[in-house]
DNA sequence: GACGTTCCATACCGATCGGTATAGAACGGC
DNA sequence: GCCGTTCTATACCGATCGGTATGGAACGTC
């Protein structure tokens, strides 16, 4: 019962998500949001709670939504196939046409000034998150004999994504799918078992 | 003659330049600007100007006094050897325990908001720079036939400054220098001449 | 010691920040 | 038609943003 409302809170929570997505946490502000989403500030508050909230929601969408590829690469069965979807998956939404570029993750990660701390904390907590899953896989790959005994999981779990950091650095400075394409090739050649 | 400032104007950019590297140019206010270098702030407008010209200066420091390996290391006599110390030079500025974590140059390049358009602008420029430099010391390594015939200097150059943007991201996580280290060791497996 | 100059301290500017109080409009249930 | 509820619209909140006007204090010069 009560004032059905007028717009659709899906439909907004994608807009807050390209949003933050394009400008990080702190450079997107509440005027920016409601613009975006063709809502007042009561309505925006009165369906996401504050600023915060909504910008937790929004990555949630987003690991959901553009992340999956990270999950089920794990589930591909040699390490170095793992990493190569990681990084093609990285790269794919990083420089999709239609989404802004860069990571959205990494472009949030230098919320800077000391009023952003908790979404920062957030921010490398989610990165950890997905480098100890991906040192997990590794160090099964190791046991089964799939990666070199000399290797050690961690580090390629840590190269794997900071060179997928990189390349979110590279796509939101402009770079193009085909030129982060080859560089994901060169790296590739670290990987043990290049041919 | 008149009354003699009763700071000193090097410390003080030295401290700007130190905010803005650990909180980015957006998220820093000039209060801690101020705050910081212990002046007002019609001291501080006075002595730099504003605070994007003030961002500037720093910026240009920040390269001369952090940087200036980059351009020492494109003279050494091999690409892999450049390519190595450009890494470890990097990797040393990012995880120097008296400087803040990362890189200015990346923790700026997300000056998110539409306000900061031209410092982010200016950002992807000095990337760029140092970008093709490189790529032009790795063709003249090719025609020296340091570099395989089939190599792409552009591409190793993209590579190479990707990694470095990438470590730069794991650093202000709070990555260990060791750890660090051990990620170029592997980078550098995909340069041409690994042993 | 008066002077022009330069710097510092306080107090202020309009704009914008994230967030909210208030009042009215649009609905379902009775 | 009326009520309770839930939405929307306007107008506002204190705090902070980057930046500045004003007045006095500290100098070198004469």
């Amino acid at each position: 019962m009560g004032r059905p409302r007028e717009f659709d809170a899906d439909d907004a929570l994608q807009t807050a998500l390209e949003l933050f997505w394009r400008k990080g946490y702190e450079g997107t502000s509440i005027t920016d949001l409601t613009d975006g989403m063709g809502i007042t500030k009561p309505s925006l508050y009165g369906t996401f709670g504050n600023k915060e909230v909504l910008f937790r929601m929004a990555l949630q969408r987003y690991e959901q939504n553009y992340m999956a590829f990270f999950w089920s690469a794990l589930e591909q069965p040699k390490a170095r196939t793992v990493a190569f979807d990681i990084l093609r998956g990285f790269v794919n939404a990083q420089t999709e046409e239609c989404n802004p570029g860069g990571c959205l993750v990494v472009n949030a990660a230098r919320a800077c000034s000391d009023a952003a701390l908790e979404i920062h904390k957030t921010i490398v907590e989610r990165i950890e998150v997905g480098q100890k899953a991906l040192a997990r896989r590794f160090e099964r790959a190791k046991r089964e004999g799939d990666l070199p005994a000399d290797s050690d999981p961690e580090d390629l779990a840590r190269f794997i994504l900071t060179v997928a950091q990189g390349t979110a650095v590279q796509a939101s400075s402009g770079a193009s799918r085909e030129e982060v394409y080859r560089l994901v090739d060169i790296a590739m050649k670290s990987f043990p078992g290049a041919s």
